[in-house]
DNA sequence: GCGTGTGAAGGGTTTCACAGCA
DNA sequence: TGCTGTGAAACCCTTCACACGC
């Protein structure tokens, strides 16, 4: 869970780009494009080609000056960039609709992420597969952390619950968290918490295109 | 869905911040708070004093020198700064487990959003409420979303039937997207979409942790 | 010629210190 | 005294023009 070498660090601002970067570099790995240049990748990602090369050309040179990126090399880089190399383990907590949807996600594997377990309160849910891991009930939270090495968890339950979920989190030894509560949850300094709020996603996308009219 | 008066505009940077003071202030509300100075306010949101009256100057002076901000007053002035006055109709397609989360979400009415149709392909979900609203056949996408008005469309499907959907919606009169597909969809430049990449949350979360240790 | 990598210019955002008001 | 609002300074990020390599 270290980033290895000496790579740069990337901000806050560009970390985004580089992920932006990285979805299109792989769908056009799928459709089997060689190389393309940062003029093409600007149409396609929606940022100017300036960026794209000033981007890039942070983390050495590995563009060709005539031709453009090879796309698989490129691939490569930005998945070593953002650290996919050891795996990282994830637990949930809230097998509800998001939870399930979260567990049921494709496409981590390839990018070093994995659930290793879940957790609820609700009885019914206790026992079932979702996704690829059994949902245990959030009692056992503690134990199932440590035993399967959980690096991140994430909170998938409802506003009410969130505060009590981050505190069993931190509680079992865990210092990053995703919560996707619509609440603010408050925890010690040295914690890491990152909030995805899907309704401030819906109003900043209203405010952009009221404003842009 | 035209920003009324005459407000200046929020950046790219601010609108996020804004809308993280405004869930502050709504639990403050809750919780019956009557004042918080920039300080406090700081602490609980996590961003600094100076920034936080930084940003709430930009909307006139509503600050108490000596005392802080009104509650009450801030939180409708955030409100209406991110323009809930006006109704956003929401359309959803793809009412699978994050469409359902999606549908189920509380707490959109106040804030001046609200879905009123939801679509899908598989035969079993027509017919059924989700949420606030009946599942139509996706066949009906351009009748239902001109009958209802709708504002907004989410792309809630997997990354294979994104680019049709983008389609569909934009062939249905729709300016503006939300996609939840983790892939990019290609459209007209006069289509504002903005992508909500929920595993991207999981690797800047991983990054930034790591970084930091 | 074409397209990358880069120093320099430009623009915007954050930090700061302090004036001014309750 | 306590806390906001704000001009100035520092900082970072984006844009640009162009030198260099294929």
């Amino acid at each position: 869970m270290n980033r290895s070498s000496n790579e740069k660090k990337v901000s806050d601002v560009v970390l985004p780009r580089i992920l932006h970067y990285l979805r299109v570099i792989q769908q056009l790995a799928r459709s089997n494009m060689t190389t393309i240049s940062s003029e093409e990748l600007s149409k396609i990602a929606n940022i100017s080609a300036f960026q794209i090369r000033k981007d890039l050309a942070n983390f050495g040179k590995f563009g060709q000056p005539g031709t453009g990126y090879d796309v698989s090399n490129l691939k490569r880089y930005l998945l070593d960039v953002i650290g996919t190399k050891e795996m990282c383990n994830i637990g949930l907590v809230g097998v509800g609709n998001l939870g399930s949807a979260l567990l049921n996600y494709k496409g981590f594997d390839e990018e070093g992420l994995q659930f290793v377990a879940a957790f609820d309160k609700e009885e019914s849910k206790i026992g079932k597969l979702c996704g690829n891991v059994i949902v245990e009930h959030i009692n056992n939270l503690k134990e199932s952390v440590q035993k399967n090495n959980v690096h991140i968890g994430i909170i998938a339950v409802s506003a009410n619950n969130a505060q009590m979920v981050a505190d069993k989190l931190i509680e079992a030894g865990i210092f990053s968290i995703l919560n996707f509560a619509p609440t603010i949850v408050s925890t010690p300094k040295e914690i890491t918490v990152r909030d995805v709020d899907l309704s401030n996603e819906l109003k900043a996308l209203r405010y952009f295109t009221a404003v842009n009219k």
